[in-house]
Formats: C-alpha cells, structure tokens, sequence
DNA sequence: GATATACTGTGCGGTACCGTACCGTACCGT
DNA sequence: ACGGTACGGTACGGTACCGCACAGTATATC
C-alpha cells in the first residue's frame, strides 16, 4: 500500500505527498514525528488544538461520546488524511474526540503554520477542502450505515476501512474496541466476528485478525464501502493504490 | 425567527445576510429568486452543479438513496444555510440528493459567480468554511443519532430541527416523508407520533403537525439536538434568534 | 508452574423495529 | 352526493440487537 514501508517519511501520508514543492520545502524542517500509541487521544471535544496531525502508519479515530459514555465512531483517518480539520474549517474545535484506534506514528505540523499556508489561499486550501469533502461522504455514509445495515455488513465495512489504511493483511484489535468504534455491544461483536470465522473470511485470536480474504469481506458488506472508496479516489487520486 | 416574514428579502438567508457590504452589493443583483415546492430535487448524486441555493423559507434534506430505494437523511438545510457546498469544497458532486422537504422560496446563485468570490479568498471563504463545519457537526450527529437512539428520540430530534427551520409552531408534511427522511418505517412514525400526540406535547392531522408544547418535545430528544444547536450557534453567530 | 488479567464465547429473556397485510377516515374533484 | 385517493391507524409474527450473567481460554506476571 505505502512505497517505501520502512523510511519513517511524512510523504508516506498522502496529503503531505500532495503538497506543491514549493510549499513543501517550507514545511519539511517543521513536521515533527510523533509516536501514536494506543488509545492516545488527540484532541478532546471543544479543546483547541495546537498542531494538526498528518498520520503515516496510524490510524485515528473520530468518534463521538455521548453523557452516558457510549459512543460511536464518525469517522477514519489513516495515512490518507489528517486530524484537526476543525481548525482550518474556521470553528478550531469540534464536539467530537480524536482517538488512536491502531498504533503507529505520524507527524504533526503546529497550527500557525498551517494558517499561513490557508491564508495566502491556493493549492494547499484546494486539496485540503477537497479532502474534507472526501472526509464528509465518509461521515455521511456511517450515518446511513448506521440505520440501514446489520451489523455484519457494517464489521465487514470497518474492516475494510482499517486494512485500507493498513500494510499487511492483519489488524490488532480487540472485540471491545471495535464495539465501542461501532456503537455496538461487545458481545454481537463476537457473534458477528465469528460468522465470519466461520465462512473462512477471518481468523481471529485474542486481539488479532487475519483477513483471509479480501474479497470475501467486500462480497459481504453493503454498498457503503465502496461509495466511501470511490470518492476518496475520486477527490484525492494518488500515486498509490488508495 | 426571521426578522421580515413577508418582505421576499434573500438577507433572510443567515449566510447571505453576513456577507460582508463590499461583497453585497456585487452579488445582489446576481440572486435569483427561486420557487422550491415540496419534492423538488436540487440535486442528483453525482450531477455537477450550475448554482448554489440559499433557501429563506424553504427547508432542504440532503439525503442518500441506497441501490434497492430505501433512504437516509443526513442533514437538513434551511434559512441558516445553503445547498452545494461540494461545489466550493473542490469535489464538485457528491453521492447525495438534495430534495426540498418544505415548500418555501429561495435565492441562488450561480457556480462561477461564487467560485470568483472564493479565489480572492477573504472573509467569504471564512464564512462559508464555518458554515461547512457546522453542517458537519449535524451529519456526524445524525451517525452518532442513528445508531444510539430510539425512534421517539429521533422523531423529537427531528421536528425541532424543522421548527428551527421554519417560522410557527405548524409544519406540513406526511408521516410517510418523516419515514423515508429518519430511514424507518412509515408505521414506525404513526406509533411515534401517537406517542407525542397522546401525551399532548405536538397534534397530528393528515400532513399537519402542530407543536403544543416545544419545552416538552426538548425534554423527550435526545442530546443531539443540543449539540447541533450549539454548534451552529457557536460558528454562526446571528443577528437574529437562531 | 500458579495466579491474575485480559480477552472471547454462550445463553436467555427482553424490546425496538421490521415486513406485510389490511382497514378506517379525511379530503379531493366532478 | 359519490367515488377516488391520499393519508393514518392497527395487528401480528419475525428478527436483530440489547442487557446481563457467567463460563472458558490465552497471555502476562511472578
């Protein structure tokens, strides 16, 4: 999926890789590598952020905690995207919570930087509305998920989502992560994981999960997936696969 | 809610109406008046856009239809906003359609008149940028939404936000057009609505709701309401109620 | 190797919503 | 006044998921 797996380069996220040269240059010395383990939060609902994230082979998740603590998952970003829109989108916080969902790193980049770049609007404005746009349909599409789907379609679409942002055909994560990510309990996890299992489709051992195979997994989950893929192609074609 | 109600003023419109003077006075004469009735489509999925739409008394859903007819809303525009943002975030469609949901009037204006505006990127970029973020808030709240909460929530959810939309205590529109806006059954909304209806807080007549007591339809949604209403209210902050 | 801990599997009653079918009733035009 | 149509109410079995309780099993710790 990333070119060169091993170069801990920023260019392996796919926004930096899109910057202008020009630009480019000028933000290179001032990305700093960051260690994303875990369960490490990002920014807090309603908190100001003082850097964005550019996440190479991490994964964020945007999710949402209600009063009661349950929560929900909003959104993905991995190595094709970055944390901290709300700051470039003019509202600098957001009622949601930015979580690490698979552990890895990324770079950041300090906020007044990047609103240098915004205010002298050009192609760095341009890329990164669109991939708010991309980050949009995403969004709207776990919302539909949401109330249309059962839960082995939506399983099979989140998987989908992690190995895209992924190297390798294997995800380390437990049944209560994804519950919380999916909004659902623990337990229909398990069930669902293990229909899966079952047909061949995964193995799954204590917080490891193989997919066998990848097509089997698209031929199960709903046409949600790919409306989501398409548009991330669409608006942000890369030089890579995704 | 909107400071003239009879004068067919597009500064009704609460992003119209804070566009800066120097920007006014070059689109003014640009604004088409437009009628909306009931179902009327703005946009397909997919369809690039000749103008965006700022409706005044009108009220838009943007919503997605799945392959095999069944439907979703994700978010609801009305005098607070405009329809077509993918036109100014770079992606120029999106997979979702945008269908009146009350009859109303609205001002459009065309795509490239705009896209003039956004290239000198001033304080109309910045306005929009905010309005996006705020429309973003909804949709990752109607996820959230979806998946947490009961049908009573919602329908409660949902009416508020039409009210916000509109000027009375009085809206029209069939239980079977709730249905395919919440993605439920239509039969599911006929309970529902019983439920409010017997507890006295809104009166149902064929395709007319009436809102008796708003205080007691607050107290039955959920907290997504609020969060929504916040954050429109923190990143748009009006002249007027809303 | 024993014990703790984290993770996964199972079972059971409850409930919210679905799919389908059908009936009642208000409003429409002629 | 009458039939048509659009809209709303009711009923009933089915199912997907929940909440809770508890049992099994792999990994970590010492």
């Amino acid at each position: 999926m990333k070119s060169t797996p091993s170069a801990d380069d920023a260019r392996q996220n796919q926004l930096l890789a899109q910057i202008p040269d020009a630009q480019w240059v000028e933000w290179k010395p001032l990305l700093e590598l960051v260690e994303l383990p875990l369960g490490h939060v990002l920014y807090e609902p309603g908190a100001r952020m003082s850097h964005v994230y550019f996440p190479t082979t991490a994964i964020v998740s945007l999710l949402y905690v209600m009063e009661n603590g349950s929560s929900a998952e909003i959104a993905v970003v991995g190595f094709e995207g970055l944390v901290g829109i709300s700051l470039y989108m003019g509202g600098h916080t957001t009622p949601s919570r930015a979580v690490v969902q698979s552990a890895g790193v990324g770079y950041r980049l300090r906020a007044n930087v990047l609103m240098q770049a915004f205010n002298r609007a050009g192609p760095v404005l341009h890329l990164l509305l669109r991939y708010t746009q991309a980050l949009i349909t995403q969004m709207s599409q776990t919302a539909v998920c949401n109330r249309l789907h059962t839960l082995d379609q939506q399983l099979c679409r989140w998987l989908l989502l992690s190995l895209d942002r992924l190297e390798g055909e294997t995800l380390r994560m437990t049944q209560e992560l994804i519950a919380n990510m999916l909004g659902v309990r623990r337990e229909g996890v398990t069930e669902a994981a293990g229909r899966l299992e079952k047909a061949g489709v995964i193995r799954y051992s204590r917080g490891v999960i193989t997919v066998l195979s990848r097509p089997d997994l698209e031929r199960r989950t709903c046409e949600c997936y790919a409306v989501v893929k398409h548009e991330y192609a669409r608006l942000l074609p890369s030089t890579t696969a995704m």
